[in-house]
DNA sequence: TTCTTATTTGAACACCGCTAAGATAGCGCG
DNA sequence: CGCGCTATCTTAGCGGTGTTCAAATAAGAA
């Protein structure tokens, strides 16, 4: 009855369906787009009856919390690798912004989904706000490495909050059909996101 | 038979049921948010049934777009008030920037569903870009009057598109839990909509 | 009038989120 | 070992949704 799963550690019937449900989310993301996420399609991609992922989600919502969760964790990869590839603060900042772009991007429907939950709670994740290694930190750090007065923790918010902002409209933006040309005429999306976010607040001292 | 509409005009059974949907679902839109807004409600506001607006609107999503019509048109009062109140042109085009993240913060489920028919269709609406009294054309005159290379066409596409993108992706953060301690700080949400947009391109040349 | 066409309805299909009741399987404890 | 307990999963079902289609209806044309 079993498929093919190694043998460790199966404490129940299905093994972790909880992570099989999340990641058989991921995969119907992927190949079927954001709309066609439903709480049944879930489990018939992951093998298992309708009412089952309600042993392990109180609600399609908190499903797709998990999602985002996943989400918000590769980025957070992305992030890692922009920043360990440059050196000095600017270039760090700079890249972090394309990255994220970037990542939103090549992932529309997760994106997607990670942002709509925020929304939902008008609540961003704790951890990509909060933490000491979190993204937003990250900026402010560079923020001040690039001369902003490390006193003025308002200014420094609101630059913060800025970048993440113009990112993040840009990230819903950048694949309307009204950029297309302005794209090909700087020779490629990042030459155009590069183009975009030096306009705005810290990506620019980054130039 | 007829509730109490003016006998003006009425060609056919309803007399002008498209428009009647349309008015119908901006209502439900404000009374019980964008969640609720099913084709089926509609309807069922509009006094008619499940099927009627299948004759003027091939889609659910078409019913939509004609939603997000109305609003991108009520953001152009907003906008035009903007201008009138300002007369030099980087007040003018500041103002502009507020007026639209106010618009997306006072009318939330209206604003969510105008860029969500925008983003699945990878298209913003025509008249919103590319018309002359449009919008983003009145950021780019502000781009040059305020001292902008007219010639350097494409940097001032990029300028342009940054403004909106800050403006955009603030006017979807902007009800975030985390931003409401820096509000309180600066004494009401337009002000710190303001500190915001002061970071981003032509919007801060207006300070 | 009758004919034609646009409009609206009612019934139906498939799918959705979610709930409740029963079947099943792993675990602790005697 | 065997028994019961509890977590897990299934089956069945509710109300709601988008959409389609044949029938009914009303307006305008001939």
């Amino acid at each position: 009855m079993r498929e093919s799963e190694a043998p460790e550690s199966r404490p129940y019937h299905h093994g972790d369906l909880r992570r099989a449900l999340v990641e058989a989310a991921c995969r119907l993301l992927e190949k079927e787009g954001a709309q066609a996420l439903s709480l049944r399609a879930v489990a018939r991609e992951a093998g298992v009856s309708p009412a089952a992922p309600y042993h392990h989600f109180k609600d399609k919502s908190e499903l797709l919390d998990a999602v985002a969760h996943e989400g918000w964790e590769k980025l957070d990869l992305a992030f890692q690798a922009a920043r360990d590839a440059h050196t000095s603060p600017p270039d760090r900042v700079r890249e972090l912004g394309v990255a994220y772009v970037c990542f939103a991007s090549q992932h529309p429907d997760l994106y997607r989904v990670m942002y709509d939950c925020s929304r939902d709670k008008a609540d961003m994740p704790a951890h990509v706000l909060e933490n000491e290694e979190s993204a937003y930190r990250r900026v402010r750090e560079v923020l001040v490495s690039a001369g902003a007065d490390p006193s003025d923790e308002i200014g420094l918010e609101l630059a913060a909050i800025a970048c993440w902002c113009a990112a993040h409209g840009l990230a819903e933006m950048t694949s309307f059909k009204q950029f297309e040309p302005l794209k090909e005429a700087l020779g490629g999306e990042e030459a155009f996101l590069r183009g975009v976010l030096a306009h705005v607040g810290v990506f620019a001292k980054g130039l």
